[in-house]
DNA sequence: CTGAAAGCGCTTACAG
DNA sequence: CTGAAAGCGCTTACAG
């Protein structure tokens, strides 16, 4: 069953159809509700390929990732994008990058290429050159997670320097002299991401705060693995450290829950050897007691898509986008800030001998069973 | 820039700058490699719309899930298919239906609908009507997870019965003689998902093994509520039974893993005071110590992925499908059974007493904190 | 308020 | 091996 079907069924022009399906305020109220009564009747669907050409729009929405689609934040981002997006005529496209040449080929094609109306960009760090290519691609994009506003239309951005000031703070109080970062081996061979920014906005709060270069430890898994072999090598190069901080501090929860339970296979007391901090506050962290940061990862993404709706609503004409470009209305209104909260729970504890000495003692006890 | 501006560069034809682009047998390899080079060059991206309509197909394939993207499984799935799919000239898209009705009307508008060319349903019964709409509608339909292979012209189908016969046989073996079941509420008002094969499957298998009626009971969540909500009415049911079951087997991981939190806040020891199985061995199960059933939701996703290909290269000429309907090949070897594999983990214990009394005895002692 | 017609950017018989 | 032309199923100025 095709349009013109329905015309002749209907007994009025194809283009009379067209009109009725779309609401378009110039066909009269019964003729509309009659027609929309027959088109249900048949179970008449519009060919998505054939009303895209037609109307030089492509109807679909990317949401581009570099992570796996099985991740707490991307499957979380998913979900709200597409409970969002699915009340909406468009469809949500998922595209999962996986190594930087990868998105720059992405990027490079984007101007030329009508398969997409608007990015839901995730997490990643924009360079110059993509900031670009966005701009002359004339798509909407909208940040999850992002790594500052440039290159965006709008975005969600988290807070992190005001997490990590917390985050700094809640350690120091406790008494930790030693402080470990762990690195979240991000898949996918990219360099830049947002949760990237973490780390050192935390060590140069931390060192603002008195800490010196001397109590800080960095640990990135050996062959940039996020599996149970990625904190292997972690726990073995932190035993071995000189530092050997009472307290790793990792750039995920995801990361932080496998290292917590290798931790205690290995016979470790969490918090009492060591305490261990996450980000992100998933589900399974509050199953297992992990401290954390909080992130509202459902919400920011619902925020992003009704943004992106809203973007391409206000761009339909023909895209002749431009106009909301984030260079244009740099502190805009479109970019959100999301203010995590620190979830203190048992796997964060005061650093040994913190009450008497304030210091100097290291975590270096250990229970092997 | 669009095919007419490359064929101008080029200077050759539309037609061979599509047949080159395509890999065309007829295109010499010089001329093909001369255009593909230009082509890179430009950027060029042929617009999915303009080709799908001339080619009269869609290039998508559908991921029809009842369930929300933020779970295990259904990540999981996605993620899997995804990763195959990414490779082939098809996009990925996923559909979430919530209720019956939605799923109802999307069946019956698929024969006049053009807008995919292959569906790949996951973990829900098929109703005859809708084997019957699938069937006419001539569409490849890959089952996931499938409940039976009706309707499906290749399905992954968990051999849940040898499941639930090595967990009925192991809860007997450990002296357990009260069971519960614990259903899984599936989002979304559906009733008839693969899940809900397991448990009438289950108590059929115990019975055979000497289990009478009164040694069963069904929890479900009272508000149909999958969160810590949900788990709270469970436990109160529980506390309040006259069976008091001493082995609590629960339809997933997820909901397994919320209950045993749960029991653990209310200060009652798993499984000294009661023992907790899940199903589906997802990540979190391996931390914390649930005893499970592994499904390797994983490899099958990749597993239902390739056959969609495999299905869609066979019918590719004119999507006259039907020759490899379901109905005419039924134990094909499209159809993939996934045997399960049995985790015991601490979460599942002997039954209290069952070494000298064998049974009788009910986990009724309580440590509340 | 409605219709006839051009056109969206490709693919693919058909002809050579 | 290559090209001219029809056509995929819609949308949307344009005309009335």
């Amino acid at each position: 069953m095709l349009l013109k079907d329905l015309a002749k069924v209907a007994g009025v022009s194809l283009s009379t159809v067209s009109r009725a399906l779309h609401g378009d305020p110039r066909i009269s109220e019964p003729t509309r509700q009659r027609i929309q009564a027959i088109a249900d009747r048949e179970h008449f669907v519009l060919s998505k390929s054939a009303s895209a050409l037609a109307s030089r729009k492509s109807f679909r929405i990317t949401a581009l990732f570099v992570d796996h689609f099985n991740t707490w934040f991307t499957s979380t981002s998913l979900e709200g994008l597409y409970s969002v997006i699915e009340t909406s005529d468009y469809d949500l496209f998922p595209l999962a990058l996986h190594t930087p040449e990868e998105l720059d080929r992405y990027f490079r094609s984007l101007s030329k290429n009508n398969n997409t109306d608007g990015i839901i960009i995730s997490s990643i760090h924009l360079s110059k050159k993509h900031t670009e290519q966005l701009a002359a691609s004339h798509i909407p994009v909208v940040g999850l997670d992002s790594y500052g506003t440039q290159g965006y239309d709008a975005a969600i951005i988290l807070n992190n320097e005001r997490s990590m000031t917390i985050a700094a703070q809640t350690i120091k109080r406790l008494g930790h002299t030693t402080i470990g970062f762990v690195h979240y081996p991000q898949p996918g061979l990219f360099r830049d991401y947002s949760y990237s920014e973490r780390i050192p906005q935390f060590e140069s709060i931390c060192k603002a705060q008195g800490y010196t270069s001397q109590s800080f430890e960095h640990f990135t898994s050996e062959d940039g693995r996020a599996d149970k072999a990625g904190v292997e090598s972690i726990i073995t190069r932190w035993e071995s450290s000189q530092v050997q901080p009472s307290v790793l501090f990792v750039e995920t929860d995801d990361f932080a829950i496998t290292l917590l339970s290798a931790l205690r296979e290995h016979g470790f007391r969490v918090p009492e050897d060591v305490s261990v901090v996450g980000f992100d506050d998933n589900p399974v962290s509050q199953l297992i007691g992990l401290a954390t940061f909080r992130q509202n990862a459902l919400e920011n993404a619902h925020y992003a898509a009704h943004t992106m709706l809203d973007l391409l609503q206000t761009s339909s004409a023909k895209h002749c986008a431009g106009s909301y470009h984030a260079a244009n209305a740099p502190d805009d209104e479109l970019f959100h800030e999301d203010e995590t909260a620190f979830i203190q729970r048992r796997t964060l504890a005061k650093a040994k001998g913190a009450a008497k000495a304030k210091g100097v003692t290291k975590a270096k006890t250990r229970n092997k069973h």
